[in-house]
DNA sequence: TAGATTGTTAATCGATTAACAATC
DNA sequence: TAGATTGTTAATCGATTAACAATC
């Protein structure tokens, strides 16, 4: 794989790669080409060559792509083929969802543990790691500690708004990363990553371009 | 207001500007600069200008802008001060965790039925229609005729990838929005809006950049 | 009025598309 | 070999930043 300056855009397209290799792959389609893929993916086929071109020489000339190398090479750049150790942190509604959330793929994308404010207990999630018998939501001043002597790779942050930042500030785990769905901007120390998914803001744009169209 | 080209990325930040905006107001701010904004948050102050004036002019020389004022307008474009009624289709775990989720603005956006391919009954949401009594679940055979026949503007989506496109193909009303969480790329008719909440997408993308700050 | 800060034009930067030589 | 399709350079397009005149 070789090292260019890999743009913010290809980033944010190497996930819906992904999803369309995967696709073509299940149904067992070993060869596409940039225009083909391009016609599918509603793209232009200079644009998918170029992307895929930031990480290698994926493609053979005068024939394309072969969809199962592909969608691993993508794997790999993307570091799902590797195991994420998460744990959950807020086990209100949207918490508990996403840890039965079948969504993504339960082997890459394990639970660990889990957390809140209101230690209790709760009924076994469908992708909550293999094998564990105990189930109790722990309180969220181990947290921490938990963090320093697991080897957890992503929090997955369901808590309030108000409470996010103060859970944040604590960690002092570096190289991990924050999927953070409580709707504000986290401050955090070097070597953490953030991802958003801010949920009022997906809807305000849908609010805004719904209303657009009505003009 | 105006009727200038409105650019994609302006839009996907309004909805950012909203939410510190309302955050100042609510703590008593009355003006503040495009450069004490920027400082805010995290943007070039020449950015925030060029994004509020593509709208009108929010803004007053040599003071900056009224922050109630700029909050109000921003709504105003996103369709946000009016009431957005909204139906869930799919009321798994992911669907009843929106149904109570508190994250966004509970009188703007009002849930008035729910679809399931299982019809059942479901413990009251809270932000449920205001004074409802029967929180029954439909059965999804039923959506399309009760588009037709309610003042809906937002479907919220929450049923398996295999089933999404089957329900939104049953669609005949125009003007509407779907918000997204299946992960696939819905295909639809003219007049239908469509706002995805990928959430595999952004957890590959997190585990991208967190490997990424490993090396 | 003088200082502050916007609105807007011009310059730069980055991302997308077009074009075609390289090559399987 | 001939046809197909990539990899890559060059051209275009759009978005961001810089700069400053307008004006409160």
């Amino acid at each position: 794989m070789e090292d260019r300056k890999i743009s913010k855009a290809v980033i944010t397209r190497l996930p819906r790669y992904f999803r369309y290799l995967s696709d073509l792959n299940d149904k067992g389609i070993e060869k596409i080409s940039s225009k083909q893929l391009s016609i599918l993916m509603n793209a232009t086929a200079s644009q998918i060559r170029q992307d895929l071109n930031t990480f290698g020489d994926f493609g053979l000339q005068g024939y394309g792509y072969n969809v199962r190398y592909l969608k691993n090479e993508i794997a790999k750049v993307m570091g799902i083929d590797e195991i994420n150790n998460m744990v959950l942190v807020g086990a209100g509604n949207l918490g508990q969802a996403l840890l039965r959330y079948s969504g993504f793929n339960k082997k890459q994308f394990i639970f660990n543990a889990i957390f809140d404010a209101v230690p209790t207990t709760i009924k076994l999630p469908m992708n909550y790691k293999e094998g564990t018998q105990k189930f109790e939501v722990q309180p969220i001043d181990e947290l921490n500690m938990y963090l320093e002597t697991h080897d957890i790779d992503i929090i997955v942050l369901t808590v309030p708004k108000v409470a996010a930042q103060e859970i944040v500030n604590k960690i002092t785990k570096k190289g991990i990363g924050i999927w953070n769905f409580a709707s504000t901007d986290l401050e955090v120390n070097k070597g953490v990553v953030v991802e958003n998914v801010h949920l009022s803001e997906s809807l305000m744009r849908l609010s805004y371009n719904l209303k657009k169209g009505r003009n």
